[in-house]
DNA sequence: CGTTTAATTGAAAGCAGTCAAACTATGTGG
DNA sequence: CCACATAGTTTGACTGCTTTCAATTAAACG
């Protein structure tokens, strides 16, 4: 399904940062050109000038960033409504990857006029700061993640985060959610090989701690998923608590 | 040394972002506290109220987080005339905990005070949006790093990435630099293990890649160290390119 | 100088990686 | 609708990088 572009956009910014009536409308205002892309096709490559910033309006992306060796390391998954490149709104050259993970329609707005808007509009720059630095929270997570725990922490982690995030937006439901991801990706998100992803999603399930239908996941003991993974929505930066983040089952 | 408490940081906001003779100004006039501290004092901690921002004066400092299980990741070293938590700026809750490295003078500013500043002028108010998204790239690679590089390139690449942020001040010379950290802080920085640290400088010694005195480091082959580290400045968005970030020897 | 903290070294164990093969979806053309 | 091709998942055996545990040496500090 494709979501009218900004809209989920506006509603995510407008959770944290105040938008009045005249704010909303500018945002949705904005001059987009609407792609449909295939999946893993590049949105930003690292070392260009950022010329544009894209909305996901449906499909799933992520951002990556490459050794020298050619050893992939994705930086963070990217759910319809969020905006792909805001990491990179003051910065001219990219440093890192933006891909798309699935089929997806992105609004494409040119880099400058989103600037300007800032400008002319000082709640909207604050709520684009606002999302800029709930991703740098992310991240920070993530590096938590990485370095820290242990292959069945990380995984049960990225699926929790995930989950998380898809219920704050409605995405996920009892049924679970959709993840769109080969475990070679998954490897790359958690700093694993794809076999050892694969040998610890078994592990969860023979545990009964995830079900898993293809790629449709959903969670039979969520609390305890939560505890195996270390995970705590504090650093999602949620405006309010989704009943997923205040300890509820998801599925 | 104790350097004039925002001189440092003007400097290197308007590296990046024009700002006005007003705008510099602006910034020096703001209400500071200026507050000596011992090392390891805790200047924000995770789940607390934000309440301020500093800017070290002098010392070394360092963000962090730790997970449940008590291990400790450290997201980034933070060196002389560097902001301490813009990272937060727009964030009501800290997501993690940023402590002095070293003994070390911090200028404390409402945090309040900052973001009206940067309301009141918007070149400033950009200069920091710059400054955080430099913080975050840097934290990309770092995830990169941790993630995708084994023990000997992930050590490299942090002495590589130090140098250059020091010389760009001009903190670092031919002699190299003092990195106040101990073996435990750099494991934790690159997620390792104190003892494998340990191995690993070692073998970089013992391969003539890095030469110690005491906490001194330096550097008799910069480029081959640069070429194990898989190092390149680019993640760091230097305005100019000082001459380490362009491949000359830094000692 | 004794005491504490940090650095160093050795031996052993283990988690995750590598290599390779088999299996299973998914998709395509005939 | 089947046969084949391709991409992704699963499994096994083996390797190895890093950790763990422990002990020793060196450095920092009052």
């Amino acid at each position: 399904m494709t979501i009218p572009p900004f809209h989920l956009l506006v509603r995510k910014l407008a959770e944290r940062a105040e938008l009045s009536a005249a704010d909303r409308e500018a945002l949705i205002a904005l001059p987009a050109t609407m792609r449909q892309v295939e999946p893993g096709a590049y949105l930003v490559r690292e070392g260009e000038q950022v010329t544009h910033c894209s909305v996901l309006a449906s499909g799933f992306a992520f951002r990556q960033k490459l050794t020298g060796a050619g050893a992939r390391q994705i930086l963070s998954i990217h759910i319809p409504g969020e905006a792909l490149d805001i990491q990179h709104l003051t910065l001219d050259l990219a440093d890192h990857n933006v891909q798309t993970l699935t089929r997806a329609t992105v609004a494409i707005v040119p880099r400058k006029r989103l600037i300007d808007l800032a400008e002319a509009r000082p709640r909207i720059g604050y709520a684009l700061a606002v999302a800029a630095q709930v991703d740098a929270s992310i991240e920070r997570e993530w590096l938590l993640n990485i370095g820290r725990r242990n292959a069945r922490e990380r995984v049960a982690h990225l699926l929790c985060e995930v989950a998380v995030r898809l219920d704050a937006l409605g995405l996920a439901d009892e049924y679970g959610y959709e993840l769109p991801m080969t475990q070679e990706q998954l490897g790359d998100a958690v700093g694993l090989t794809a076999v050892h992803v694969n040998r610890t999603l078994k592990a969860l399930e023979a545990d009964g701690l995830v079900k898993r239908r293809g790629r449709v996941i959903s969670f039979p003991r969520w609390r305890e998923l939560r505890d195996v993974g270390d995970f705590s929505s504090l650093y999602l930066h949620l405006a309010r608590q989704s009943f997923a983040a205040a300890g509820a089952a998801v599925g």
